[in-house]
DNA sequence: AAGGAACGAGAGCGGTGCTCTTGACAAGGG
DNA sequence: CCCTTGTCAAGAGCACCGCTCTCGTTCCTT
């Protein structure tokens, strides 16, 4: 169950200052995630630089691992809504432009929160279970996707490759309940060569940001948009 | 500079029981990173179930990030043998199949070894530079892709797309290094190809194990399958 | 106005990585 | 053969961690 000053606003002077409190311990606790990272997020230290006992912020979050989920949900919030803006910039027409600028997007999003990538799409903490709050999130960048694609296959601008192999039918059934679940159209083809290359743009993104392409590629700009330009022609994005 | 009973057979009782100790502890810690990931590697855990004192393991890891270090060259030997013994059991001039073994071995091998893999392949650990003792064995899976690569490309067996796109000045001289540092011969563009697929190849099963295909792709095994044998038309292997 | 809920402070528990000291013991040279 | 030298395990201790509990206080509701 959500706090209840979330969804009404607060009346009473105690519940402002719980929402104030409850936003400062978030700030901080981000503040302190870009410099130390997820595993060393200390709640000590967080209380520290609020001027308050450890203790009292047992009266926000009832644990390190819920001030984890919270900030999980804000990364992916942050993510989806970078890839939003910059996909809603783009002509809706132009399939190949809003792949492009959303793969952009999601990379500049990585390389200026390195931590907050790495919380939400790098190794996963272990004894932490994500709760179900962060899967409504989670897929709002995929949904950029999966709309573009959707858009390009109703206007018949995705060209399918020539000598196209089958897809198995339980990954055909898979991604067909993807679209639906999404209530959208996409041919399963389609979408399968989008979730590669939604992979691919993410393997990407990891293998720079994890440290895996140093002394492999220098100019790593020029390299992700030559990569983005082939995932884009993988897709047959016109 | 490395202890000298890993280059020289030990001679001396002591010798013998420190290193004979050494192989314990490493192989208790990597037991305990199985079970609780790298950042709940504890030291003093590994040095309970050894039946000695935490005080005891410095003498044999000057502090956990060496021993975490220890971990990681492992796990890069432990991938890259495995990827190693996949592609020699494949003919040598089948280069679309020894991609795919290499490919199924990689997955195979991050699957029984999560932790290990998220320790290499994931979220860096905050604070920890990894030293250059490292570089070494992290390169020893990709030099798989790049020997499959300059085979098949001397024996003419790529197949170049029908639209080249042109390859910016600095990728080109970054791939360009990298054929030559490894010694071998490999077009640029098609070491382009290569990296990009291999780079798909780990997101890929980044996706799987950490979580991101969670209510998107049920059957993993296919939908592997089916993007392995996508990139290995991407790259042009036949 | 009164009762109860929420709050911050503090002490404390068991855990962590790491340092330093101490005493036992083995190795090797005189 | 003895004795110096170096290695070793053990223990105490430091500063930190997440978390729990208690205790007054403050605020809100009835």
């Amino acid at each position: 169950m959500p706090d209840p000053e979330s969804t009404s606003a607060p009346r009473t002077a105690r519940a402002i200052a719980r929402a104030e409190l409850t936003r400062q311990i978030k700030d901080t606790a981000r503040s302190h995630l870009a410099e130390t990272g997820a595993p060393g997020l200390s709640l000590r230290a967080v209380a520290r630089e609020l001027g308050m006992v450890s203790s009292a912020l047992y009266r926000y979050f009832p644990s390190r691992d819920e001030l984890l989920t919270a900030l999980i949900i804000d990364a992916y919030d942050s993510v989806g809504a970078a890839a939003e803006a910059a996909d809603a910039a783009v002509r809706r027409s132009d399939g190949r432009g809003r792949f492009r600028a959303t793969g952009r997007a999601i990379r500049s999003w990585a390389r200026a929160n390195p931590h907050e990538y790495a919380l939400v799409y790098g190794s996963p903490v272990p004894g932490y279970a994500a709760p179900e709050d962060t899967i409504g999130p989670a897929t709002r960048a995929p949904l950029v996707l999966m709309r573009l694609l959707a858009d390009a296959s109703a206007a018949g601008r995705v060209t399918e490759p020539d000598h196209q192999p089958g897809l198995p039918a339980s990954v055909r059934s898979d991604l067909a309940r993807l679209a639906a679940d999404a209530g959208l159209e996409i041919p399963p083809p389609a979408l399968a060569r989008g979730v590669l290359a939604w992979t691919a743009l993410f393997g990407a993104v990891s293998f720079e940001l994890f440290g895996q392409f140093v002394n492999v590629i220098d100019d790593t700009d020029a390299w992700f948009d030559h990569q983005l330009d082939r995932l884009t022609d993988l897709i047959g994005l016109q």
